[in-house]
DNA sequence: ACCGCTATGTGGCCTACCGTACAGACAATG
DNA sequence: CATTGTCTGTACGGTAGGCCACATAGCGGT
């Protein structure tokens, strides 16, 4: 079945990679190296050191905090539209969350090292993963005012659309279990918010797996998160090409 | 009244400005604005354009998110400690959120052009800058989970804990209709937790105004989240590459 | 084909918090 | 000094979602 899920990768399939200008690019490609996101991996624990920066193609990272109590909740999801570990630019190399595979796929990881010598270049990389983490900001941002009023049940459906952006094909490889871990929420909450979208049509699942069918109704049970995290998400990372004018060195032909 | 409040200010009074190598400061100081912030006073609205960068000396700025059903809730928090406007470097300019003035006190402006000039320089300040947003993504992070997890209790206390770290005096002019808007939470759960904290005689309170009289207790009662902010902001914010060059302008005799 | 593990479904009880409503109490203003 | 608006106290029903317990049902491994 090699038709379904193409053997192809591309630094190019991950949106910020995409977006450099070719001069940057080029000085990364070479050390960017093609890893396997395993489901459950742990790419840092809370405090740990982190080596690498993941700028995910296929696979999904979960930001993720667990408090003394045990309970827990993600923060942001990290897509192939952008990296994992902005504190290795930010300063401090650690955060007091931890990051998680939550779908399986690849990344291309980048030694801490080059990150930090591109970015103290100050050129287009800074621009591009400052303009990303401020999108990331915006992510937690709603997260945050997201817990505090809204529904599981709206939650969830922000969760989907929110996948649903990663994994075009609606196929999700995915326990409610796991599902209910990200929200913070209890797994029978997630069953029963699960079963009412499915009693409406809008969704079908089966033991670890959740296809959605009708993404139209799971929008109109969501909250206004996903689309207000969307909109600023695409206002921020759309007029990047900017990024290109300013930075002439070698553009198009260098 | 004189000796209650003194009358003399200095941007030395802000941590941020305050770690800046003599050079940067040198070079910023002529261009820092002393402003009074008046309570409630809005800085930005949620895409509104923002104009100068508020470094607070002694009064407290709120990061506020509104949803679209009116309900609202508190993103994070600025004092003495950090700097109101991180979009402005960060990039998009704008921001989903509000910033209102939750202490009436005062703060040193800094033009938006200044700033970007600065930060260009991808020196010092930018550095210092990064550290900072960094911390305040730790500060958000934990609200989430607060958010998520906590009881109004435990929240009220948090909410606090911080404010008493800049609020030496422990005496709070704000009405528990305010502190319900920032927790996200009705008044009248702000009411009985404010209530039972008063019984214990860890604070006091009159109309509008909120006095700590048991700092140890109030820590017992709060969740873990004040902890874990205090100290992440801690480590970021001391070992900051050795900028300790203070200076000594105008602090104590100018 | 079976067994066992894990995911899902359901129900009951309980608490924290919300919505609403209203009463009392304080401070500023004329 | 009285009026008025704002802030604080209290109460009551409603409910979402937590905790607990257990029943059922897929799926993988042997």
């Amino acid at each position: 079945m090699r038709s379904a899920a193409p053997p192809v990768h591309s630094p190019n399939q991950n949106h910020l990679l995409a977006a450099l200008p070719k001069a940057e690019f080029d000085r990364l490609a070479p050390h960017l190296e093609l890893v396997p996101m395993r489901l459950g991996e742990i790419l840092y624990e809370p405090g740990g050191q982190l080596q690498h920066a993941y700028f995910p193609t296929t696979s999904i990272v979960s930001l993720h905090y667990v408090i003394e109590s045990g309970a827990s909740a993600e923060i942001a999801g990290v897509g192939n539209e952008g990296v994992v570990g902005i504190s290795l630019f930010m300063g401090g190399n650690t955060t007091p969350s931890a990051a998680v595979v939550q779908t399986a796929g690849h990344a291309y990881r980048l030694e801490r090292r080059r990150l930090k010598e591109e970015f103290d270049r100050a050129g287009a990389v800074l621009r591009l993963l400052l303009r990303y983490t401020q999108a990331l900001i915006t992510q937690m941002t709603q997260t945050a005012v997201c817990n505090r009023h809204h529904s599981v049940e709206q939650q969830l459906c922000r969760w989907l659309l929110v996948t649903l952006d990663r994994v075009p094909s609606g196929e999700l490889t995915m326990t409610q279990e796991l599902v209910a871990s990200m929200l913070g929420v209890r797994r029978e909450g997630v069953t029963e918010a699960a079963g009412r979208l499915r009693d409406e049509g809008f969704i079908g699942y089966r033991r670890g797996h959740i296809s959605v069918l009708e993404r139209e109704g799971i929008e109109t049970r969501s909250c206004e998160c996903y689309g207000v995290v969307k909109v600023e998400f695409d206002r921020l990372m759309s007029d990047l090409p900017r990024v290109e004018t300013l930075h002439v060195v070698g553009t198009t032909a260098a």
